[in-house]
RNA sequence: GGAGAGGUGGCAGAGUGGUCGAAUGUACCUGACUCGAAAUCAGGCGUAGGUUCAAACCUACCGUGGGUUCGAAUCCCACCCUCUCCGCCA
């Protein structure tokens, strides 16, 4: 969410720089509602205090013993148009909160300007690409090969966009959460915590998912009036740990990794990446969120991709960094650097972490703040980004790491997760 | 699932219709005392919003949402959450 001042007083600003990232802001609209409201505040406000002086006169004049039948005849016609200003004005708010939830955060100015995509930004290039002397097969092929993934049972279960993994390949799965887990917690300094999968709407309002996403998201319905969201991502328990507190400035930045499942439902991508794993209906993801002073901001988003990065060369996978563009970074975000590891097989970089500042915009959704050096209330920053995407980095290995007899070898860093073995070996 | 108790400021805790944004204690800040600290004394100390150059003033907020009333932390209704006991359960 937007500061309200900030519309207020640099609305033509704002609106230039929410068209650089392709949203159309209707400042005339919000223009109006704000000139109606601050004339109904006002208005609302004069009732109320006159109501409270005026009560509060009968209270006095009756502890005197005195009559009072005609001060209440004079406030007697105030309650109608009080009570309607109030319903006036509770309804201008609530008009304009909505807008508010709607619009999606300002672009950082080290954010390029851009389209789509094809606009975005590569910042570096990590690795080097294997050779190959024999075809290459993606992950469904090798996975299949090995009679260790199989698409075929999941959808019997569950339907498309689905998997089933078996033998070593689901022990490598688990192995990479832990190995991740271990690095982020013992290395770069991350609590690890466990979570709920479960989160109200107040949480996904938080971070940004609601009101505008309620699309992409599963659902349960908790009784007759309440439902409970399946988490998208770790970030919005895990952001949300901090909504409406007050944290001290000495313990900032906190510092959090959580291995959850993650739950979307990809309405809107029929057709996109419907082969294999790369996009499913669950995966499992390692996140990392950091609670910043606003100061430091930037300098966490730099760290957090690098931390997200030294998982990718520990693995020995070739990536590169993105910096997206205006027009393709998400709702809350302000920055936004993709990590996209190499697939040999798609001879392509695909998206294996995405590390964003959300700047203010989630703390001011959720009244997330710290107690500045004045011991002012103020708000926090949110970092987050994932370290990694645990079914994504999985295909990396399996494509990356494939062998011409149809095995596929274990990457160092990850044998000891796996009891020391150092191959996945074809079993006929 | 059943029975009971309770949700008030950073914390503790009073307040059952009027002068209550809220006693008191504690924590915290400033000053006095002191070589310094402790103790003591004095003062200050919630959040959000509005009008405004500012000062100042005003409004809202006592779990949440409704209701009664000229007036609600206080009365009524619904819901949420916490705790205790019983039952069930991974």
């Amino acid at each position: 969410m937007l500061d309200i001042q900030l519309l207020r007083n640099d609305l033509d600003g704002v609106t230039k720089s929410l068209a650089t990232r392709g949203f159309v802001f209707d400042a005339a609209t919000f223009q109006t509602l704000e000139m109606e409201r601050k004339t109904i505040q006002t208005r609302t406000q004069e009732l109320q205090a006159k109501r409270n002086a005026t009560s509060k006169q009968i209270g006095q004049a009756k502890s005197k013993g005195e009559d009072v039948s005609a001060i209440m005849a004079e406030v007697a016609n105030l309650g109608d148009e009080l009570k309607a200003a109030e319903l006036n004005l509770e309804d201008i708010q609530a008009r304009m909160n909505e807008i508010l939830l709607t619009i999606p955060n300002l672009p950082h100015e080290t954010t390029p300007t851009g389209k789509s995509e094809s606009d975005n930004v590569e910042v570096r290039r990590v690795g080097t690409l294997r050779s190959f002397d024999f075809d290459v097969r993606d992950h469904v092929d090798v996975g299949e090969g090995l009679n260790q993934l199989d698409f075929g049972t999941a959808a019997k279960i569950s339907g498309a966009r689905f998997s089933v993994m078996r033998g070593q390949l689901a022990r490598m799965h688990r192995a990479l959460a832990q190995f991740m887990l271990d690095v982020h917690t013992q290395e770069h300094g991350y609590t690890e915590v466990y979570v709920p999968y479960l989160v109200n709407a107040d949480s996904m309002r938080g971070t940004g998912q609601l009101p505008k996403f309620e699309a992409d998201l599963f659902a349960v319905q908790k009784n007759e009036n309440e439902k409970l969201y399946l988490i998208p991502t770790a970030e919005v328990p895990v952001t949300n740990m901090v909504r409406d507190e007050i944290v001290a400035l000495e313990s900032l930045p906190l510092k959090f990794v959580a291995h959850t499942p993650c739950f979307r439902s990809e309405a809107g991508s029929y057709g996109r990446d419907t082969r294999g794993m790369i996009r499913q209906h669950q995966f499992d993801k390692v996140e990392l969120v950091q609670i910043a002073h606003p100061s430091k901001s930037y300098e966490v988003l730099e760290e957090l991709t690098g931390q997200a990065e030294a998982i990718l060369k520990r693995l020995e996978l070739p990536y590169r960094v993105m910096a997206l563009c205006s027009g393709d970074i998400g709702f809350s975000a302000a920055k936004t650097y993709d990590l996209e590891v190499w697939l040999p097989a798609q001879n392509a970089y695909r998206e294996i972490s995405s590390c964003s500042n959300f700047e203010a915009f989630q703390a001011r959704r959720m009244q997330a703040r710290y107690r500045n050096e004045k011991g002012k209330p103020e708000l926090v920053h949110t970092i987050n980004g994932s370290g990694l995407a645990v079914g994504r980095t999985l295909v990396a290995i399996l494509e990356n790491y494939q062998r011409a007899d149809g095995g596929v070898d274990i990457p160092a860093a990850l044998q000891p997760y796996m009891g020391g073995q150092k191959v996945i070996e074809v079993v006929s």
